[in-house]
DNA sequence: ATGCAGCCTTCAGCTTGCTGTCAGCAAAGC
DNA sequence: GCTTTGCTGACAGCAAGCTGAAGGCTGCAT
């Protein structure tokens, strides 16, 4: 799991940073909202362990500017025992746990076990390619946190394209797979689609091989 | 398969290598996080056997850089004893297995086999030759990690080279090989897209036997 | 029905980059 | 040193691929 970490207390930050870490999460470690949204618009993660009190504002904030852009990665927030308001206004923001410094490691262990336990049993698993988080099951794709529509030939496409990742996918077959059986093409369409599905997902993220085929890379194949 | 086995315990090193060595792997031995990190960077492994305490950090960390970029390759974690909570994150982290020091060497060797196959049923195995990476059916070739793109005259040549692996393949046998049938070419194409090749893939690759042709050597002679 | 919005195909002009040719240089063999 | 053979940089022609624009189709709301 990736994590980003908003805490503007180093010591309390690197102690949960090193909690994390020795659980086995890759954890960035951000001292205010303005690098974290800085991290959020380059990387997706899987969770958010927010920092209530900041230096430049409340991590509510950030709390709901994700959500407004539709953006639903677990938000666990840790909250001084003193502003039980935040709490309150925390979850109904979309928060799905939250925590009163000062906690215990191993309780804030469990709790993310449990937000991650709650997401990885859930039926839609997203897939990580590039920079990319896919969605196969409910046809979404994600990039730099923002959600991307795709048009139902883009999305066959894609779909094609990533069921041979890493492979040359040939502009026949993936002609093939825009139109079952039959029902002849003539022209580039092949060619426009990707153009416009590259200019939605990134253009590097499909590249040509000249002569054969497109493909999509994992960035580190078997 | 090619192996890379991370271990500061010489004597254990290398008798784990000598078994290795012995079931058929290529295995390579480092005594560092530093020295693993430098192999990885040229070279692509089958499979990772890796320590947990190491002079230069914990075992772990490797494992975890590798999944966070999404490198898959197969680790089997080497662990004392007395350090239980390494090889449950260890697992979590993403390794593949995990062995208990001191382990018997038979054992390592099934563990091994078992890794293996699991990925053995892979799709797309990967040809080594020299120092690349060789995916005949993605048309795809891997240099110290990197991808290196072919156009279809250079992947033509290479596979003709490749199907007589240690054998000289003639110029005129080469020839037929890039335009299949009639087609006369009177210059020297064969030697231009055979210097980009070599360009692309290493010079050294490449050996030209002087009035006859080209080959490819194994580097395993028979 | 009519209008509208979104998606798709077609086409044409443009860009990219593969490839064959050749010339000049390097290396090997004598 | 001379000849033969191979190597490689440069270049131009061309095929492959890219993309903007235009028009058609379908489904939906009015």
């Amino acid at each position: 799991m990736r994590i980003l970490l908003v805490e503007d207390n180093q010591q309390l930050g690197d102690a949960v940073r090193e909690q994390m870490l020795s659980d086995g999460h890759a954890t960035d470690l951000m001292l205010s909202l303005a690098e974290a949204r800085a991290c959020l618009s380059t990387t997706d993660y899987d969770l958010i362990l927010l920092d209530m009190m900041l230096p430049d504002g409340k991590g509510i904030l950030l709390l709901q500017q994700l959500r407004q852009r539709e953006d639903r990665t677990p938000v666990i927030i840790l909250t001084a025992l003193d502003q039980i308001s935040d709490r309150i206004t925390g979850l109904n923001a979309g928060a799905d746990d939250y925590l009163v410094k000062p906690f215990d490691l191993a309780e804030l262990s469990a709790r993310v076990g449990a937000v991650a336990r709650r997401y990885s049993g859930n039926p839609n698993p997203a897939l990580a390619v590039g920079d990319l988080r896919i969605d196969l099951s409910n046809r979404q794709v994600r990039r730099n946190g923002r959600n991307i529509d795709l048009t139902p030939r883009e999305w066959a496409l894609l779909e094609a394209l990533l069921q041979r990742l890493d492979a040359t996918v040939s502009k026949s077959r993936l002609e093939n797979c825009l139109y079952d059986f039959g029902a002849e093409v003539e022209s580039n369409t092949v060619e426009v689609h990707i153009s416009r599905l590259r200019k939605k997902i990134g253009r590097e993220q499909i590249q040509t091989v000249r002569g054969i085929g497109y493909r999509i890379a994992s960035g580190h194949p078997a």
